[in-house]
DNA sequence: GAAAATTACCCACAGCTACCCACAATTCTA
DNA sequence: TAGAATTGTGGGTAGCTGTGGGTAATTTTC
């Protein structure tokens, strides 16, 4: 059983098909919010990955970008960046979402994936990426997850 | 159906044909409330390429510009080629618009188009202009960026 | 007013997508 | 523990989508 709405925990093993399409796990299409209408929105992380947003979290974010002035340049490209790689994939009878082809690529899947519950997102990795990116943030300075600590009470 | 009317999200790769028609997303058109009675308004955009809203919310705008303070010279010169250019465009049956001749000369237009959801408008560049732009862009305040990500991305 | 040019509307069609069903493996239940 | 239900994966197909081109209607030009 679920415990909040709207919250993924966990990482697990998928398949990504010939036609694009991947499961979501099942306990966090069950943690989803009736007002989703069954509905994510995939785009890209800021690593090398997916991300895979709840559409309600997604319209919190295009409400924001709708309410920066297109007469500033770095607005501009700011919500062109931000929104450019974006789709909406409700999920079908058995669970599925879509990915695009340009997402498939830029997250370098292959048929395998590692997908993980980021509390309020969810992301979706080529296992080989993910294995180099945790080897590489284990270089990161230490004194920033100690920056972290003091914001976040784990 | 929970997708917001009016909001476009996602990058496509359409075709202008000799008759200077090119097709909206048919995600795009889905997207359009009721009452835009599938027509769209062109016009310059601010960077080198179309902007493409929704009648409805063009309306809304061309409301805004007339509060505008007629006195800035920006604000004149703003309005002056926002509404100059601007044209209305029903889609036909296979949910085509049709660009004037001075907008395909004003956003580069070849053969190969790139249509960008911005959100509330629609976007339609070259792909070179746009990638040019890209880099561009790559060039102004990063830490405006980083503000910006930190107020809106989850 | 007639010819030419332009525009608006229609049809055709290949390729793709959304939707459906099938089935094996796993988990749940009584 | 056996049966039932759920879950993850694969594949088929009807209908839609994107693209090109044709023709009648309208406008422009001489």
């Amino acid at each position: 059983m679920t415990i909040s709405k709207n919250t993924f925990t966990g990482e697990y093993s998928y398949s990504l098909d010939a036609k694009g399409r991947i499961n979501i796990p099942a306990k966090f299409r069950q943690s989803l919010s009736k007002n989703n209408d069954n509905t994510f929105v995939v785009t890209r992380g800021l690593d090398t990955c997916i991300w895979v947003y709840p559409i309600i979290i997604w319209q919190k974010i295009e409400t924001e970008l709708k309410n920066l002035s297109a007469l500033s340049a770095i607005n501009r490209s700011f919500i062109r960046n931000a929104v450019r790689y974006a789709a909406i994939t409700p999920y079908d009878k058995q669970g599925r979402i879509l990915l695009t082809p340009s997402l498939i690529r830029y997250a370098e899947l292959e048929k395998e994936a590692i997908i993980i519950g980021m509390v309020n997102k969810i992301e979706i990795w080529n296992p080989k990426t993910l294995y180099e990116t945790d080897k590489q943030n284990l270089k990161l300075d230490p004194s920033t997850f100690e920056d972290l600590a003091e914001k976040i009470i784990l």
